[in-house]
DNA sequence: GCCACAATTGAGAATGATTATCAATTTTGC
DNA sequence: GCAAAATTGATAATCATTCTCAATTGTGGC
């Protein structure tokens, strides 16, 4: 099924309504399709004229990522990022701190061994966040000497 | 050396000083000794009369932090955990959802991968975040229906 | 297709952890 | 002991996100 038929059929298993509004957002974010933050859509919509309220946006951005259809990533400080799920599996992310670039990156082993944690720990995993921050190749090639984080001599 | 030793190194390779608040502050956290969040400080040094304004106590957490000698863990929401790193090495936390319990755990395999993954990304990693969310062996035992997370089913 | 009712929206206020400001105070190298 | 530089504390500011609530909009049942 396709990404707007999920969320349908999201929205009346938990007796929410399929408005315009929503419909737009999930079409903006398809149209997107890379990683971006709340202030992203909002600045699109403004863009096109079509005025949607930050409140009403993070609602349906929490409603998204409850039907599985968005992801959330959390930053240390700063907008959380979003990025589309539809029909794509888990990824972890390194982070640039230098140039805000995302890259994602997976592991099955890393994935198995976790598991294998929890089970050790009797600990029933719901979510997990694995982010590694540092600097892309271009950065550390061009060197960024002003990101170097307080302390790291 | 100590923790206050080697405190009090770090401050004056960076011409900061060390003061009567800063050590108590760093006296208090050796004391507690496990994770705790500003306002758990806060409300130590208020219990016994000693007050520490909390934009002191922020600061001299992130130059505790910067010196390697205490540790930030972010959540996802709500205020930071902070856990003291004194001769302790390196690991991760599993988080119970319900009732808040910070499992740490460790994993070299996990570690390593890690690493390989960051070289065939020439990316250069500084730091990583590995939380897992979930419920502890006492939670899902005791079946905690309120945690369950929105849109579970 | 209409209706009643529950859900949604938007505007604006509120939240809350953390950070910035700045005058008064404390440290420290010399 | 002094001067310069750093620190403190009180308070205001930040800022992403959430809450509030009256007005509006979908929807299941008829």
């Amino acid at each position: 099924m396709n990404a707007a038929g999920r969320f349908a059929r999201y929205l009346s298993t938990n007796r929410l309504k399929m408005t315009r509004t929503r419909r737009a957002i999930l079409e903006e974010i398809l149209a997107i399709r890379g990683h971006f933050t709340a202030d992203d859509l909002l600045a699109h919509f403004r863009r096109r004229g079509r005025d949607v309220a930050p409140a009403t946006l993070y609602r349906t951005l929490a409603r998204l990522v409850e039907a599985g259809l968005v992801h959330r990533i959390d930053m240390a400080k700063g907008q959380a990022r979003y990025e589309p799920m539809f029909g794509r599996h888990h990824h972890d992310h390194m982070i640039c701190v230098s140039c805000g670039k995302i890259i994602e990156f997976e592991n099955r082993t890393i994935e198995r061994i976790q598991a294998d944690v929890c089970r050790r720990k009797r600990f029933t995993l719901i979510e997990h966040t694995h982010q590694l921050r540092g600097h892309c190749a271009q950065c550390s090639q061009n060197g960024t000497p002003a990101a170097r984080p307080r302390g790291a001599f």
